[in-house]
DNA sequence: TATTAAATGTCAAATAATTAACAAATCAGG
DNA sequence: CCTGATTTGTTAATTATTTGACATTTAATA
């Protein structure tokens, strides 16, 4: 169901958070909720929550609130989590290791199904139920199979490069574990950036921020 | 030098960002540049890149633009990463093991000094120089070293209760992967959050989002 | 069945963030 | 040493986001 009306950012970045606070009350068996009372535990304000979701469509009952399930449901359709779309990873090293064993791709419509490195040592070994392949092989693999999405766990030094190439391969839709911008690059993809040194930068800031006046 | 104004949250998150393009280009031995080169590398205005810049004092010169290396340096420092901070990561699962080899944590002040988990498995392995030591001795740790920041990659079930051993040890400043929300437990901590979860949950948004219409 | 308390959806007001505009300053070149 | 082209710092205008207010609707209770 597309809305023609454009969603505003701040809006898209609170709902996995309102999908993971309506998730932990359906797990403890609460059947409603009223803004209010949701305010209150996510630390935000009533009228922004009936704002927010506001913007897809009235959820809530007046003088009731929100039913959990269907709210959560709600909020799982809107952010696209019923899809699925073929994914490959690149780079093998720690980060991209923990990322593919880590995350649970699959409940959110991420088929994992292709890990690359071209570390010779990294090659042939195995990571959940996949085996590492040559970064040189990337080019077969897309071919014989549509990919919708690239996980990127590459070194800076690696990803403009390789970006190219997967560009050219016809993958437009990114999640960006490395230190570099990919959306200069290109202006008609999609970048999710995890960049894990700007976090620890803006950690640091907010120490050094708070240590003077206390 | 402790700043009275307080900096706008979005201007801080861009800082890290400003940072890495002028290491780029400090390697690149650019000597200086202007706010309106800079902001089309960057895909920003140049007036918010001035604007930006201006929270925190006039490092430019007009005419003549902004000298590289010594606006890298005085971001590093606005940054805080001349500070040292001892730092104890819980949870060597792949993601904490991950965060621990991959990050270099001492560039930006964060001195590594204790790994902890509760799985007997992986007590006493070796990750980077650290021997991962039980969950239980955080507080003898904690207690005969003087700890300023933690780093959280244990399951969501486990956060609270270790959240408030932490806390109770005096632990104020916390780089959160777990996927739970620490800031609503205590008011008076520093989290920076990297919700992975969350992240994917965007990008497949952003992915939905962008099929329809196209 | 009527009444009251509670809660949404929505519009308006207030606040925050970004962009535009421009005066003052600087550099470069003749 | 003057002139013109740049470029900053800064103020004002615009745009975006959040908060407040309230009429309307619903559920619960007597």
């Amino acid at each position: 169901m597309p809305k023609n009306k454009i969603i505003a950012s701040p809006v898209i970045k609170r709902l996995p958070r309102y999908y993971r606070f309506l998730g932990d009350l359906l797990e403890n068996g609460v059947k409603r909720i009223s803004s209010r009372e949701l305010s209150e535990r996510m630390g935000l304000t009533a009228s922004q929550i009936r704002q927010d979701l506001n913007c897809f469509g009235g959820f809530g009952q007046q003088g009731y609130g929100y039913a959990v399930e269907s709210l959560y449901n709600e909020i799982g359709s809107i952010l696209g989590l019923g899809n699925s779309y073929n994914t490959i990873l690149i780079g093998a090293g720690n980060l991209g290791k923990a990322v593919a064993v880590h995350m649970s791709f699959e409940t959110r419509g991420f088929n994992l199904i292709g890990i690359f490195d071209n570390d010779p040592q990294k090659i042939g070994s195995s990571i959940r139920d996949l085996t590492v392949a040559d970064t040189d092989k990337i080019e077969d693999f897309c071919t014989a199979n549509k990919i919708d999405a690239a996980i990127l766990c590459v070194p800076k030094t690696a990803a403009p490069q390789l970006a190219d190439r997967l560009y050219a391969l016809g993958i437009r839709n990114y999640w960006n574990f490395s230190h570099y911008d990919l959306s200069m690059r290109f202006d008609d993809i999609v970048v999710e950036n995890v960049h894990l040194n700007d976090s620890l930068m803006i950690l640091c800031y907010k120490m050094s921020d708070k240590s003077p006046e206390e």
